[in-house]
DNA sequence: GCAAAAGTGTTCATTGTACACCCATGA
DNA sequence: TCATGGGTGTACAATGAACACTTTTGC
């Protein structure tokens, strides 16, 4: 009755690299759409739901243990997204700390997702434009409610690195003092209690921080609309 | 190389109704899972994506003209969510407003959300109860940051009356005093100028409210990691 | 000593909550 | 006049932004 479709997962995984947000594609060697830069993934398997298929996908990729999150991101559908047999997409994000540097297949690369002029997108194809955009925007979000910021970083990092990584991520500046302030109000860092060395400019020694979790959790429940007797935002003692 | 696959959309389609929030579904008369409660949504069609399905599909059930919002969820792709032939599913959330009373097919019916005994969705069909759920998570966050509410209420409403739907739907008391003031000053809600007549037991007569955007809009800007040179919360003049 | 980088203290506007109090109507 | 529901005013705590200032290092 209808005619046979197939199902792929498609992930942006992104990674902030060269202080910029880059994002993981290859490059199609056939048609359609050949030399462009395509998202990995692949298939959906007999036996294994969305995400586990993204994940298998990844790990063909990069070394999975160095991906820190995944989460789907929506839909793609239209009838006319990929030539020949019908394919629906379900895409993900998925995030790598930026300490992480895992080998790559030689057609695959890192490409920076330059805001106002998408230079690197313009070569997606098919629909792949629009789904890093959609990943973007979800990342974005998500790192100002959570504590999402954990898949981006290392294990240890200073102040000032942190706020590097989400200025890259967000696309504007962020003061490294209130970044430092927010986040340990809201129990997402903790100090180490280490010291980083100064560099080779001088400067005082920095202190190390890490995130008290590695797992999503929402750190700004939303403002109004609370069940009465919570005080203000976060019922902190 | 892979077994055949058939793609459904689904849709729980929340209203607020008699002060509970419920949900729209059907019962089926056959097996499998036969008497059990079912999401409305069906296949998807070789020339639609699924938000066009969707809309279809619950076109089927309810008057389009009354879903005021429609929003992708999430897909469930356990292999095994249906017996049979495999059947990977996208689903929706719809909403109705509360002073909507569409017609409805014999075998299809409002059931109620009980919060803690899920009676309702005990009977339900493969995994549409844990569709279900996600969708009133979804509307619970929304509710909050956003300016869904014209999507489950009429066109013109008294302060108190929206009171009870955000409390019906959040699962939560509400104060009018206070959602009037943060939906106002959010420029969400405006004063249509007219008055609604107190009721048998006396009172002073309510004013009639309406939102002022009837599509989606975002109006709690996530807290911290702004640009610089915003001010606070929502740069208003 | 001086520049550079890190971190702390303080002030301010805005937000949401809580609660007291005033208004308008029907009986 | 009184109960009932509607609406406003005010005080308060928490939050994030901004910015001045102090601390610690290399040269």
């Amino acid at each position: 009755m209808t005619r046979p479709t197939e199902h792929e997962v498609l992930a942006a995984v992104l990674q902030i690299r060269c202080g910029a947000l880059q994002v993981l594609a290859w490059q199609r060697a056939r048609p359609p759409d050949s030399g462009r830069w395509a998202l990995p993934g692949g298939l959906l398997g007999d036996d294994e739901d969305v995400e586990r298929s993204v994940r298998r996908q990844l790990a063909e990729k990069v070394d999975v243990r160095e991906v820190t999150h995944v989460e789907q991101i929506a839909v793609f559908s239209r009838p006319d997204r990929v030539p020949g047999t019908r394919r629906i997409a379900t895409a993900f994000l998925g995030l790598v700390p930026s300490d992480a540097d895992p080998a790559v297949p030689a057609d695959t690369a890192w490409h920076p997702l330059a805001a106002p002029p998408a230079t690197a997108l313009e070569k997606a194809a098919f629909d792949h434009a629009a789904i890093v955009d959609d990943a973007r925007d979800r990342l974005r979000a998500k790192l100002s409610y959570t504590n999402l910021g954990f898949a981006l970083a290392p294990r240890e990092f200073t102040i000032s690195a942190l706020r590097d990584l989400y200025a890259a991520a967000l696309g504007h500046p962020v003061s490294a003092t209130n970044l430092q302030r927010v986040l340990t109000r809201r129990r997402v860092l903790e100090p180490t209690g280490a010291m980083a060395p100064p560099g080779p400019a001088g400067g005082r020694p920095a202190a190390l921080f890490r995130f008290t979790e590695r797992t999503l959790r929402v750190t700004d429940a939303f403002a109004v609309l609370r069940p009465p007797g919570e005080g203000a935002r976060t019922a902190v003692p």
